[in-house]
RNA sequence: GGGCAGUUAGCUCAGUUGGUAGAGCAACGCGUUUACACCGCGUAGGUCGGGAGUUCGAGCCUCUCACUGCCCACCA
């Protein structure tokens, strides 16, 4: 017997660390068994888990348990990358506190400090991603700076720039003064901001004035230039003047550029080149200076008035209004939303800033890339991601990847005197120095699929389980990591890293709100675990994820699927109750008792779903499969039906029963643990009598139901049997008869089918109805009696002394009203000639037998309504 | 400005080749019948965002409009 309530707690830690001991979840090189693989995103080093998280490893390990089961040797490779800024931030700040500051420290020491924050932060989410039952590899756990990897990082640095598609460029990207270093577009998220448009009037060398706009004053600073359309005939006559610039006395030209959109404010423009992207391009189109009016920090530099030296980029900002505003140079101030760009990871306000820097020329790359999902080598699920896909890959932009922080993988390039060597080593001689500067996180994370397989040694591990089955990841990663995993991939294995990719949605709350911490609708999945357990959890998560929706999560939700946990856990204690065990020599196909036949027929259908459902990664069919099955078909029918078996005294059939239920039970099992691991291997070490054992649930073997009876005439049989019964229950409520009464009732106008099923099932009808006995008549209905009308079929239930006659007339009354509809409709439909000749066959049969049917039931329940 | 989703029962959402609309939660009624109140039985609730079209037949296909969300680009 089990315990009398599930306690998920006492049972997840153990099971799991057993499941570890008996190294289940490693994988087998050696072993001649097809791969199944899957890539897992890493979890960033310093994150603790999240919601996203227990998302994705919950679809990951429902594939991978259920690979294991369909024999597949598979690895599920886990591991963390090393996110510079994040870990850089997070020192940097550790340090502060301690007072002091990371140049101080040097850039040894700081790394020290670095790795010893990995250490931390990273067991910490391995520990937490155990508590979801993630069953990864956790031998092969790896990490972005581990030594083979780097050693991959470096030989594709290498290769690439000698194909020429890395190179250095100074150009203007977007800084972060924060943490001083460049960052690549696609980490640049643009918010709408609060702002002012100030309008500020230029003077004229010769007399008179311009007005320019613009939301960004002290870039002013900077300006080498004032445009105007060619055409813009109010300023033709303007064109090779020049300006005297405020405070800072610069004569600039005014020159034309059709980039100026002639309606837009006053039609005149000022050109900041070296801080502003689009002036960056007209500076270079008309040979303008530029101007670097910023330190790394974002305060203004040597290259402005001395007032300004030292000032921070806003308070310039505020100086600089107040200044034009004294010279009566400020014409008018208009609020503004604009958008402003901000680091995607910490919110920091970037600067366009001129610097030089390494980049990779990716249009080459994609190409490849691009080829490989139009080609069908890679499947987006679902499809309509592709499109997102193609459009960035087409539109690419090369990928600034030199970042100027020291935690990660630094660049394999050395400098002496103005001479560039890239390579493994310092070449020899003296005087060589590396570049300080270290690559963007992605530049490793994209080798992920093939560095981690020991590449570019040819390993066992990197022939066997390269390309990868599937990814799974969320769409918000497509640029970041998995368009970048497919350049590297299609380069350097000439093969695609993996063959499908499962994209699936944002994790939102239960108003379909997205999570956030100002919000306080975050969800904890740890806490979730603590409150309801693991599967329960993991349920949820499966049961919402349908293909190319967002995922709303709620406590409510997750109850529903504690409550399913509870349900399963006390349908298995009622099954010990009844001395059921799984007797593994019991062949389906020797059951008679149509009711066992029906439970073996229904479970191979939902074998059938289940294989479908994974097959078209189909998360939500597969887990409401599971609980349709289980809640409606096992417990309410199945358990209820075999009752008066069970407390009868026919001993064979008991005994078929029991081999049947627990056979079923076991099957069941099986087919939920790829979902729910924690709990149906607790209950199957009981029923297997195995509790305490290394015998273990994930090591058995998918069900094959091809084997298995699939038996229409039980079915059909039993379809029937249920309809019966919830007719007499329906009829029985309706008619407020108490639970309690036990009445006989009378089964009126039966065909030989089902003369011969009522047979069958008598005694089930009474077991499940509360009526006392059943008998066969073909008599007059008294006054007194109300008709459950059944498929084909009809019960009188005499329920003097129990019923309201009258509301039971409205009911009938209503009840025909409905039938009569629908069959004015379906008359419609049979009348309908074109409907006849083009419908197919079963589709026009369907409806005439709905017709027969719905007539046969209209007859009935009109002799009711005259015999009252 | 370009693109992609979505709009189905009070709420959150399924609905896979077009064939008489489903689930969970919530609601209502009855109920402690020998697994389970984290339960059982039953009931109610939808002109599938609006409009048009194709078809014998449209939640599903086409067009159009409206609203919501997201992504990309731009914003002097």
């Amino acid at each position: 017997m089990l315990e009398k309530t599930y306690n998920a707690k006492n049972v997840e830690g153990n099971l799991y660390k057993k499941w570890e001991r008996l190294g289940l979840f490693s994988a087998d090189p050696s072993s001649s068994k097809d791969p199944f693989t899957i890539m897992i995103p890493p979890p960033n080093v310093t994150g603790t888990l999240h919601v996203g998280h227990a998302l994705t490893m919950t679809l990951q390990d429902i594939l991978v348990r259920h690979a294991r089961m369909t024999n597949k040797d598979t690895l599920w490779q886990p591991g963390t990358d090393h996110a510079s800024i994040a870990v850089e931030r997070i020192v940097t700040q550790k340090l502060a506190a301690e007072g002091k500051a990371k140049k101080e420290v040097g850039r040894e020491k700081f790394l020290e400090r670095a790795w010893q924050q990995k250490e931390e932060s990273g067991t910490t989410i391995v520990n937490q991603l155990k508590h979801l039952g993630a069953s990864c590899d956790w031998d092969r756990e790896r990490f972005t700076m581990d030594e083979g990897l780097s050693k991959a990082v470096k030989k594709v640095f290498i290769d690439l720039h000698k194909k020429g598609l890395i190179y250095r460029g100074t150009r203007l990207v977007n800084w972060d003064p924060m943490h001083q270093t460049a960052v690549s577009d696609i980490e640049v998220s643009h918010k709408d901001m609060k702002g002012f448009m100030w309008h500020l009037k230029y003077p004229l060398k010769d007399g008179g004035f311009v007005t320019v706009a613009t939301t960004r004053p002290e870039t002013m600073l900077g300006d080498t230039a004032v445009i105007v359309h060619p055409d813009d005939k109010r300023y033709t006559h303007l064109i090779g003047q020049t300006i005297t610039l405020p405070i800072v006395g610069r004569e600039i030209p005014i020159i034309a550029d059709d980039y100026i959109d002639m309606e837009f404010g006053s039609g005149c423009m000022k050109v900041t080149p070296a801080h502003d992207f689009n002036d960056y391009e007209i500076g270079k189109r008309h040979d303008l200076e530029m101007i670097n009016i910023l330190t790394k920090t974002a305060t203004l530099n040597e290259n402005t008035p001395a007032e300004y030296q030292g000032m921070d980029r806003f308070e310039a900002r505020t100086k600089i209004v107040a200044e034009f505003e004294a010279l009566g140079l400020l014409e008018k101030v208009e609020p503004r939303e604009n958008s402003v760009a901000h680091a995607e990871r910490d919110d920091t306000i970037l600067e366009p800033y001129l610097t030089t820097q390494w980049y990779l020329k990716t249009e080459t790359l994609a190409k490849p890339a691009i080829e490989a999902v139009k080609s069908g080598k890679v499947e987006f699920i679902p499809k309509n991601w592709e499109k997102t896909y193609f459009h960035w890959m087409e539109n690419i932009q090369d990928w600034c990847i030199s970042r100027q922080l020291w935690w990660g993988h630094q660049i394999p390039a050395w400098y002496k005197d103005g001479e560039i060597y890239v390579g493994e080593e310092a070449p020899k001689g003296e005087g060589w120095v590396q570049d300080p500067d270290t690559l963007d996180t992605w530049f490793s994370s994209g080798l992920w699929p093939f560095s981690t397989l020991g590449w570019p040694d040819k390993t066992p591990e990197l022939q066997k389980y390269y390309p990868t089955d599937v990814l799974v990841t969320g769409f918000d990663i497509i640029f970041f990591w998995v368009a970048r995993m497919m350049m590297f991939g299609m380069e350097f294995m000439n093969d695609v890293p993996f063959r499908k990719i499962f994209i699936h949605a944002l994790v939102r709350d239960e108003n379909g709100q997205k999570m956030s911490k100002s919000k306080g609708n975050v969800l904890d999945p740890l806490e979730i675990i603590e409150e309801f357990g693991t599967d329960a959890l993991r349920y949820t998560i499966a049961s919402l994820t349908a293909p190319g929706a967002d995922i709303s999560l709620g406590k409510s939700k997750i109850e529903a699927s504690r409550n399913f946990c509870t349900k399963l856990w006390n349908a298995s204690n009622y099954a010990f109750m009844n001395e059921v065990k799984y007797d593994e020599s019991f062949d389906p196909n020797t059951a008679k008792n149509p009711i066992n036949r029906w439970m073996i027929s229904k479970l191979a259908e939902l074998v059938e779903g289940q294989n479908k459902a994974y097959a078209d990664f189909r998360f939500n069919d597969l887990s409401q499969n599971l609980y349709h099955f289980t809640w409606d078909t096992y417990c309410s029918l199945y358990l209820e039906l075999t009752k008066p078996v069970l407390y009868g005294d026919d001993e064979a059939d008991k005994k078929e029963t029991r081999q049947t239920m627990g056979w079923a039970l076991e099957k069941l099992l099986r087919l939920m643990h790829p979902v729910m691991p924690f709990i149906t291997e607790e209950i199957w070490l009981e029923l297997t009598g195995q509790t305490g054992t290394d015998a273990n649930l994930m090591s058995q073997a998918w069900p094959e139901a091809l084997a298995w009876p699939h038996d229409e005439k039980s079915i059909a049989d039993v379809e029937w049997l249920v309809s019966v019964i919830s007719s007499i229950r329906a009829a029985r409520s309706e008619n407020n008869v108490p639970n309690k009464a036990e009445i006989d009732a009378t089964v009126r106008g039966v065909s030989d089918v089902d003369v011969e099923r009522f047979k069958m099932f008598k005694n089930y009808l009474k077991g499940m109805t509360r009526v006392a006995g059943f008998k066969l008549h073909s008599g007059e209905l008294a006054k007194t009696d109300v008709v459950a009308v059944a498929e084909g079929f009809e019960i009188v239930l005499p329920l003097e002394g129990h019923v309201d006659f009258e509301a039971e007339k409205e009911r009938v009354a209503k009840e025909i009203s409905k039938f009569e509809a629908e069959l004015a409709k379906i008359e419609g439909m049979l009348g309908n000639e074109n409907f006849v000749k083009r419908a197919p066959e079963h589709v026009v049969a369907e409806q005439k037998a709905s017709r027969d049917a719905i007539l046969a039931d209209l007859t009935k329940l009109k002799a009711v309504m005259e015999a009252r």
